[in-house]
RNA sequence: GGCGACAUAGCCAAGUGGCUAAGGCGGGGGUCUGCAAAAUCCCUAUUCCCCGGUUCGAAUCCGGGUGUCGCCUCCA
């Protein structure tokens, strides 16, 4: 069997998986700032982790899963400039901190629920892991890696052999406050706050006592310190989206470093943005889409999941309308046809050579770094190939779907779904009835009639040797 | 200014040194059908942004352009 490959930004480059204990994975997944609605360019991130979690459980792992909620205000600086994105939220919402997040997070769950994606073993509120961070941020000050500057409690730079060696970075060149104003109570640029006791929000409602006094936590400690507590000083993955490997996940590395001694994550996986009009999508451009939007425009969670599988997860994904379109029909014949094998079940021949090699397409494809597209592909060739029978064909689709997680299994469920939802379903069938019968005295203009106003409904009428079958168009 | 990506058909998108450049959508044609729809079959990139180079051989490697995007504030 081809064994799994993934690319590790660390090292830039695809390598065998192999995890630290056998048969088990522990992996840790940076979650959403629920200050907001997700959009889909964030619900993207959590597909390809998705797609990844499958591809290990398909390759026979254990897999322990951590992800984080970030349901604590942060500065958009360490600097204590900008805006707290969720006091900010709340004002405009007239509601309490606690409350919007409550919200974000429902939502967000919803959203995880919607497009088929596992669940992590654990789904951890910051909020409630100050212990956790207050923790961590001692250890990291027993080893001498922190200053106090103004009354915040620093991270220094300067004390790590290798900072940024994530993301390559090269100190001296970077430009730091191109953007924004440096802070300068920091020693080095670079420095990032662990613990804030100031804030420029009089009515930070979020605040936690702690040794340097009552404030509230950076936000790079959250996923370090959630993460070693639940997955351990050492673990096998750490997932999010690529935006992050300069700042947050470089940060997150010298501070779990720091706090204990030694190597932290082994393979660190990142996945690209979702481009719309020529941009990331994002929710300061102030033109982000969300699952609720699609929905509204017929378009199902699991339509914008098969549309995200259509490319690699290191790649741009351009987003248009014109090729949502396109995925939604492509979905609608697969599960047409996927209830066209259920229904004819009976057939089962091909040779057995041919069932392992679809097979085998099928797992080099996504253990070669999750390449969904070429899985894909497998998959049309099951659907449409003839040198197989029905019986093998479900087999294999439904072992596929394990990983696609398009709930392949309820796709006739889902059609039928479909029609109560947009139809009246027993004025449809009374029309089917009225129009085949006009068929039989063979009264063509009154049945093209009916089927006239059935299309008008949004009903496309499917005549076959086993009677009239309808679906939604 | 520094760093990092990307550019493949009408659209989306695989492929990263060597059989005919995957797959989906769209489009065209045939079969089927009372006519349609669905289904099915066939066709739809002599060529991978441009110019050089390496090689027996390059979409794939190297150099130089052009264009687009991302990061260096918070961000998936």
């Amino acid at each position: 069997m081809e064994k799994l490959k993934l690319y590790n930004t660390l090292h830039r480059k695809k390598e065998e998986f192999k995890p630290i204990e056998p048969e088990k994975v522990k992996l840790y997944t940076c979650g959403l700032t629920v200050y907001d609605y997700a959009h889909i360019g964030n619900l993207r991130t959590y597909i390809f982790e998705d797609v990844l979690k499958r591809t290990l459980q398909y390759n026979n792992y254990d897999i322990l899963h951590v992800m984080n909620i970030t349901d604590i205000g942060h500065l958009t600086s360490d600097a204590d400039e900008g805006q707290d994105k969720m006091v900010l939220s709340a004002k405009k919402e007239h509601k309490s901190v606690w409350k919007i997040a409550e919200h974000y997070t429902k939502a967000f769950e919803k959203d995880l629920k919607n497009l088929n994606i596992l669940f992590p073993d654990y789904h951890v509120k910051a909020t409630e892991e100050i212990e956790a961070m207050i923790d961590l941020i001692k250890r990291i000050e027993d080893n001498g890696y922190t200053y106090q500057s103004r009354g915040n409690v620093y991270f220094d730079i300067s004390k790590c052999e290798d900072y940024g060696k994530l993301a390559n970075l090269d100190l001296d060149n970077l430009q730091a406050g191109a953007r924004i104003e440096v802070d300068n109570a920091k020693k080095n640029p670079h420095d990032f706050v662990l613990w804030f006791t100031k804030s420029k929000f009089d009515d930070q409602e979020m605040k936690w006592d702690s040794p340097w006094g009552k404030g509230y936590p950076g936000w790079h400690i959250e996923c370090a310190a959630i993460s070693t507590k639940y997955l351990g000083d050492h673990f096998d993955i750490h997932c999010g989206g690529i935006d992050h490997i300069p700042v947050h996940h470089t940060n997150e590395i010298a501070q779990a470093e720091a706090a204990t001694g030694e190597k932290w994550v082994n393979y660190w996986l990142h996945g690209e943005f979702l481009i719309f009009k020529h941009h990331k999508m994002s929710k300061s451009r102030n033109e982000f889409l969300t699952l609720e939007t699609l929905k509204e425009k017929d378009y199902s969670p699991l339509v914008y999941r098969y549309f995200c599988l259509g490319a690699h997860y290191r790649k741009k994904l351009n987003f248009s309308y014109e090729s949502l379109d396109s995925a939604r029909e492509s979905l609608k014949r697969i599960r047409d046809k996927i209830v066209h094998i259920e229904d004819n079940l009976d057939t089962s021949f091909g040779d057995a050579q041919y069932i392992k090699k679809l097979k085998g397409d099928f797992i080099s494809q996504i253990n070669n770094d999750l390449n969904m597209p070429g899985a894909l592909a497998v998959m049309w060739e099951v659907l449409k190939t003839d040198k197989i029978g029905n019986k093998e064909k479900y087999d294999l689709l439904m072992d596929f779907d394990k990983v696609l997680g398009l709930r392949l299994e309820d796709s006739r469920r889902i059609i039928k779904q479909k029609k109560q939802e947009k139809v009246n379903t027993d004025l449809v069938e009374k029309l089917i009835k009225e129009r085949e019968e006009a068929r039989e005295k063979k009264n063509w203009s009154k049945a093209d009639e009916i089927r006239e106003k059935l299309d008008n409904l949004g009903v496309e009428v499917r005549d076959g040797a086993k009677g009239t079958e309808w679906r939604i168009k």
